[in-house]
DNA sequence: GACCTGCTGCGGCGTG
């Protein structure tokens, strides 16, 4: 394996116990708990915040994995705790997470420091009994560990008592605050804070907010205190790591050596074939041998990229233990896979000695204790550099052991006659480029925030149950002027009630005196316990064999009786479907193909394409790719060349042209909705525009009149785009607010001539903004 | 060309 860098960052130099410490500042039983933990020093993360938290303010911390961030902001919120005297008039502190998962991880964290502090801790989530909630709720007290969902449930519920509860509180600590950064769910995180602090009548309170690293820590700071992130304290932790070693590995998809192009029998494809997009089930038998190589004899996390890719990957590497005798240690995890499969797989990585390889998708990313794993391993380019760097920082965490991750890229085997998208190997290009902004320190920012019009709705209505009734200037004010919600203004905001209160939509209504009142729609939606969570959910499946919950499939994609699929890394067939129910019951057997799942697409930066397109265009010398890999980037360069990219964005190819803009996801979305109102026959893939029928001069001349062009208010261009109801109450909008939200979440209007400049070639090296 | 997350109140029944 190649080094990319022996120590991408110092090393953590090594306090110790003479220097003065933030140690001497925490109160007594902090300290007793500290000394009893045999700890050498403090971590640098929690010098650093000790005194930041015990001056009182909004702080976020920012720190690696596994960095002792949760103990750099409960030591001193502790020690102010035991200044103030816990008290049974509320609770002191609130802890938010994302995950239940997180919560009992903490919880088993913090039960003894609290203890020695004599400070209550309670769990508070769907799994914890109605019955430990009530306790906590009649006598308010300590610590609550807790979720939105059960945060939002509360303040609906027990109105009432919220100015109770929290009248007494001291600081809300929100755990992986990246998480919620741009998210629905972050909006509806910020709302529930800013309705408790007007609940309680308090100005502010104190709010510290642990995240992983980002590229710039301003925006979390905003996402932590919207519109005052200039007044949040940024703590930023050294990164302990011991480096990293990296490398990219190459494989073609029918298992031939790149370059060896003999092997293929490419030129009698017609030049217009658009690249298919190989099946999740092809694995290249080298890869394939490779991975089981590397893998097998000690722990590793392989993120295969997709739930279809988990469920092949696992089964293919259970198969090939299976055919050497050896006992299987590959195990499958994804979001769809029964809760008790998940916590034994992480069971087994974190206590068991045997050698475990978890094939994942994301939910390996986030925090969730999984103890040690050697290596990382990515099936292709991912989609974001945060989510390379989260992976990461998953492993190498041992003293003196770098950060090891190898990326598997496969690519289509080419000839003179393949569409220039394979040509060009931009799966590799992309991994590259991913790694070359990673070395720099970059990092995708956090969103900017869009207008969340589901997410305002279901607060409108969050609010009227909590408080009896509101009127639209005190709803307003709350959600939107001191509130998360400050991208609508007054007249958008009265159009969405009138909007809410529609005989067809039913959700509000208003009261003689002005008041605004819950609907008879709305009553049903508050009712139930489906309320409180403000993302949108597929109805699923239940997947069981002998009795035993596998996992849970999608409504939307069916499978027959009689059917074979592979799931939970193994092969079944489909012997019984309970519609009612929904239910389906399987045997095991041993043929299978990966159940499909609905995936919502991809949105890569600009700046990462932009980095593609310098990598393509020169010729400088990864020491990070093995041979395969380098003779791929050798093609992809020669047909950048060859295409004539370095010179121009635009080519003719068969009947049509191609369009190489270099730009991100939205902004490759909004030059194609641009060019589909001009009457092309427009469609973008891989990083292209590709137009049919259509001649190059043609397209120069248009995308010369769009880059001369005023940038249009996008309005058009969204009502041209496909509007599903992504989030979860979108269904309630009028086609205006729709487009709205369109116009300002999914496309970028603005940008739209200097895009098209940019497909021109006039001036690649400027990156839009 | 993708992934992930969450959930109350209450009626009915069995048990100590």
């Amino acid at each position: 394996m190649q080094v990319i860098s022996r120590s991408m960052t110092p090393k953590a130099e090594r306090t110790t116990s003479l220097q003065p410490s933030a140690f001497d500042t925490l109160s007594e039983p902090v300290r007793r708990w500290i000394w009893q933990r045999n700890w050498p020093s403090l971590r640098d993360v929690q010098e650093k915040a000790i005194p930041v938290i015990l001056a009182g303010g909004d702080v976020v911390i920012s720190a690696r994995t596994a960095a002792g961030k949760t103990e750099a902001a409960f030591l001193p919120l502790l020690t102010r705790y035991a200044e103030h005297a816990g008290s049974a008039d509320g609770f002191a502190i609130l802890y938010v997470s994302p995950l239940k998962a997180l919560i009992n991880d903490q919880h088993r964290r913090l039960e003894g420091l609290c203890e020695g502090s004599g400070v209550l801790l309670h769990k508070w989530h769907g799994d914890v009994s109605a019955d430990a909630k009530t306790r906590a709720r009649k006598r308010p007290s300590g610590v609550v560990l807790i979720t939105p969902e059960s945060l939002e449930a509360l303040l609906v519920r027990r109105g009432v008592e919220v100015a109770h509860m929290f009248s007494r509180l001291d600081a809300v600590v929100i755990d992986e605050l990246h998480a919620f950064i741009g998210t629905e769910r972050g909006m509806q995180l910020q709302s529930i804070l800013n309705r408790i602090e007007v609940a309680t009548a308090r100005d502010r309170i104190d709010r510290i907010g642990l995240s992983a690293t980002l590229g710039d820590m301003s925006l979390a700071a905003e996402a932590l205190r919207p519109g005052k992130g200039a007044s949040v304290t940024i703590v930023e932790g050294k990164d302990e790591g011991n480096g990293v070693r990296l490398q990219i590995r190459g494989y073609l998809l029918d298992g031939t050596a790149p370059g060896d192009l003999t092997a293929t029998a490419d030129d009698r494809d017609p030049p217009g074939k658009p690249p298919e997009p190989f099946e999740p089930s092809t694995v290249p038998a080298a890869l394939a041998s490779d991975l089981f190589r590397l893998l097998r004899g000690q722990s590793n996390l392989l993120f295969a990229g997709s739930r279809a890719n988990v469920e092949v990957y696992a089964d293919m590497l259970r198969s090939m233990c299976d055919e050497a005798s050896f006992p299987n240690e590959f195990f499958p995890h994804h979001g769809n896979l029964a809760r008790a499969m998940r916590e034994e797989v992480e069971a087994r990585l974190r206590d068991d000695p045997r050698p475990t390889t978890a094939v994942a998708t994301t939910t390996l990313e986030l925090g969730i204790d999984i103890g040690e794993v050697e290596t990382i391993a990515q099936i292709g380019p991912g989609f974001s550099v945060a989510s390379l760097r989260q992976r990461l920082g998953r492993s190498g965490r041992r003293a003196g052991k770098p950060a090891a991750l190898r990326m598997f890229v496969i690519e289509p085997p080419i000839g003179k006659g393949r569409h220039p998208i394979d040509r060009l190997r931009l799966d590799l290009v992309q991994s590259i480029a991913m790694v070359e902004c990673l070395r720099a320190g970059w990092c995708e920012p956090p969103l900017p925030a869009g207008l969340h019009l589901s997410t305002l709705l279901h607060q409108v209505m969050a609010l009227i149950v909590q408080t009896g009734g509101v009127s639209p200037t005190v709803a307003w004010n709350l959600l939107c002027e001191r509130g998360p919600f400050q991208a609508v203004d007054r007249t958008l905001f009265a159009e969405l009630l009138r909007c809410m209160a529609t005989p067809e939509n039913r959700l509000l209504e208003q009261s003689p005196q002005g008041l605004l009142m819950i609907g008879e729609t709305g009553e049903k939606i508050t009712e139930s316990y489906e309320f409180y969570a403000v993302f949108a959910t597929e109805r699923e499946y239940r997947i069981i064999h002998d009795a035993r919950t596998l996992g849970t499939y999608p409504l939307s994609s069916p499978v027959a009786c009689g059917e074979t699929i592979i799931f939970a890394g193994r092969r079944w067939q489909v012997s019984e479907i309970d519609d009612r129910a929904r239910v389906i019951m399987v045997k095991p057997t041993r043929a299978g193909k990966p159940p499909h799942f609905n995936g919502k697409g991809a949105a890569v930066h600009d700046h990462v394409v932009a980095t593609m397109r310098a990598v393509l265009a020169s010729d400088e010398a990864y020491p990070y790719l093995d041979p395969a890999a380098n003779r791929l980037l050798d093609e992809a360069r020669s047909s950048f060349l060859d295409l004539q990219l370095d010179s121009r964005s635009v080519i003719a190819h068969g009947e049509g042209v191609l369009i190489f803009p270099w730009v991100g996801t939205m902004k490759l979305q909004t030059l194609t909705l641009a060019l589909l109102a001009r009457e092309f026959k427009a469609s973008h893939f891989g990083h292209a525009i590709e137009l049919q029928e259509c001649e190059a001069g043609k397209t120069l001349e248009t995308l010369q009149d769009i880059a001369d062009s005023p940038a249009p208010d996008g309005k058009e261009l969204a009502a041209r785009l496909a509007q599903p109801a992504l989030a979860k109450f979108d269904t309630f909008l009028s086609d205006h607010l729709m487009t709205l939200v369109t116009m300002v979440e999914r496309i970028s209007a603005k940008d739209l001539p200097l895009i098209a400049a940019n497909a021109l070639g006039i001036d690649t090296t400027h990156e839009v903004a």
